[in-house]
DNA sequence: CTACATTTAATGTTCCTACATACATTTGGA
DNA sequence: TCCAAATGTATGTAGGAACATTAAATGTAG
């Protein structure tokens, strides 16, 4: 199905425009993949995106405001989506001690548990979403992406 | 700021992973972006993405399911979107006569001129977020996301 | 023509998000 | 030492999204 299917237009005469809606369309298919995987575990993709950098922090405890920086959507809820995790035993938080505003964060052996149950069905998804993209086209979209990044960091940094 | 930057992460050493999350947290800025334009004017983008359709009408109205097929995010709860534009006096409903099943939908004058005034900020916005990309570039990369597009469909399709 | 299925839209409900605000703690200067 | 400002996290609140259910109208088979 092609994106004037998606949206049942005839034609785009903008390339950039319709750059501009295959990203918002491919981004709500990832999400709406990936929140069906989860869907079963109880999760929802910030929350897993909050594990993931967990437990790539390897044991190490990581402040809330970290976490928050390294998220997808930095403006999420960091501390509720930390309750939810906490609530079903796949997150530790304490007070830090050297400084106790901080909130130290780790993941539990039941949160990695539920994170390997996981790494092959989603890996499968991303895997088969970019199938017939080759190496080298991934690489020149990346690049021209990271140029789009670039524009749009400075374009919300000047509304600020 | 590089997608590295973004996600506090020192390197991707995948390129299909780094084009997903390119995907996601430009998708992410676009979203942010597009609500600090519109919030002025009360409208949230599903509600602006519904206008642009009304218009692209021309005059023409539309049953809300045929609004929801054409909408970036086919899911969103149309009958209360199009609530609120009613309310705010930006579009018209009334039951169609042929089928009283149906609701016809139509853009009003105000609303034409609300598009109007919101017209070149946002075409503003989507060109300087492009800037620096070519035409063949952006071209190029139409045509890979056309595949990834393509992809997610039959994903989500197998899903259902 | 009646009974039942299907279609179309609206509504109920629960949860999540965005944004603002509050609270506790620390820091740095007078 | 004391106090104002800054920092880090949590919470209050309003509104939106996701998903299921309902209600009304139409289609269809017998």
């Amino acid at each position: 199905m092609k994106l004037e299917d998606h949206l049942v237009q005839p034609s785009f005469h903008d390339e950039g425009q319709k750059l501009h809606m295959h990203i918002l369309v491919i981004a709500r298919q990832m999400d709406l993949m990936l929140r069906r995987i989860l869907k079963p575990h109880g999760l929802t993709p910030p929350q897993y995106n909050v594990l993931r950098i967990l437990r790539g922090q390897q044991g190490e405890p990581i402040a809330v405001q970290s976490l928050a920086a390294r998220m997808i959507d930095p403006s999420s809820n960091t501390s509720r989506i930390i309750d939810k995790l906490v609530e079903k035993g796949w997150t530790d938080r304490q007070v830090c001690p050297e400084d106790r505003r901080r909130a130290d964060v780790s993941i539990t052996p039941a949160g990695i548990t539920v994170l390997t149950g996981l790494d092959d069905p989603i890996n499968a998804m991303l895997s088969n979403s970019l199938n017939g993209v080759d190496e080298t086209t991934r690489t020149q979209l990346n690049g021209a992406l990271a140029h789009v990044l670039n524009n749009t960091d400075d374009i919300i940094a000047t509304q600020n």
